[in-house]
DNA sequence: TGATTTATTGAAAATCATTATCACTATCAG
DNA sequence: CTGATAGTGATAATGATTTTCAATAAATCA
């Protein structure tokens, strides 16, 4: 119901494993943690994924994990900087691995079908620090997203 | 559960009036529309609202209109670009007047109290129109949000 | 204008992503 | 090793949004 973290955290994603980024705030590494953050980081290159989906993938491969599970960790891994929240489609939230790289990387979202694509654009990043400072906002996350459709799309539709 | 518009769709809001357009595209106009239109123009020029909100400020004024009804308006009228839809809590929709400016008019939450404020940027909007463009992608919409804790929130939390 | 067609409405039920509950288990600090 | 307590799985609950359907009203046209 409240939009997480409830107190600002730093977003970087230190070198330090796991276990001391989730104890250092009170959390416990537990295999089910390690199980989705692995999931991520073999899934790199199609990386946006909703709980749903996360599931699927760990059940399919064998994994013995709740939904609920599954939720939890996401709030957790979100608060703790190791994940990034995405409002790609209208009905869910998506997930993907919060790089150094991350705050410069936008979408841009074909409502026909889903596709995603990505994009770097490093001055939009700047005017969020920039509105945030002015403004004596404490900086958490910004997003720019595009909505379109795609050329697959648009000729589907034509025909 | 599918995201809308079906197809894609010219975004300004044009000199004609309301019957207009909705008759062009086979939809019609209802004392319902109106009143829903009428309550952005007069009170909610500069505001968010979200389905519910309408919905109580239109019974609060003596409308007699049911929810179904609101979600049903907000969603043609977003389809006709009379209406933006945006992404600012985590749990629901927002809604404001699309006008010329829109565009080019972006959002600062605060995660903590749910305040909004706004900022105008053309840079952004420009990325979107070229993004699109190299891609060949029909533009329907671009948003900037940032996501932060107010000074207010900020000094509220540190007590 | 009046009849016809069919989009729209209101009320209620259904949907579905997300959250809460609770008894049990596993992690961590000492 | 042990106690305190965070985390888990199963399931019920929540709540925003959608759907259903019979009744109503807007658009079209004779
Ligand atoms: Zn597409
Ligand atoms: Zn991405
Ligand atoms: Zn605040
Ligand atoms: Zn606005």
């Amino acid at each position: 119901m409240m939009i997480e973290p409830n107190q600002p955290l730093p977003r970087t994603n230190s070198g330090s494993d796991l276990k001391t980024v989730l104890n250092k705030e009170g959390f416990r590494l537990t295999s089910q943690r390690q199980k989705i953050l692995e999931l991520f980081r073999d899934i790199a290159l199609d990386h946006h994924l909703s709980a749903e989906e996360i599931h699927h993938q760990l059940v399919a491969q064998g994994e013995k994990i709740s939904i609920s599970t599954i939720y939890r960790a996401l709030h957790v891994m979100v608060r703790l900087g190791l994940l990034q929240e995405l409002e790609l489609a209208e009905d869910r939230k998506y997930y993907e691995l919060s790089t150094p790289f991350t705050s410069h990387h936008h979408h841009l979202v074909c409502v026909q079908c889903g596709a995603v694509q990505e994009f770097e654009e490093v001055s939009i990043s700047d005017v969020g620090v920039g509105e945030t400072q002015t403004r004596g906002f404490v900086l958490l996350n910004s997003q720019f997203t595009i909505y379109g459709v795609c050329p697959l799309c648009q000729s589907r539709l034509r025909s």
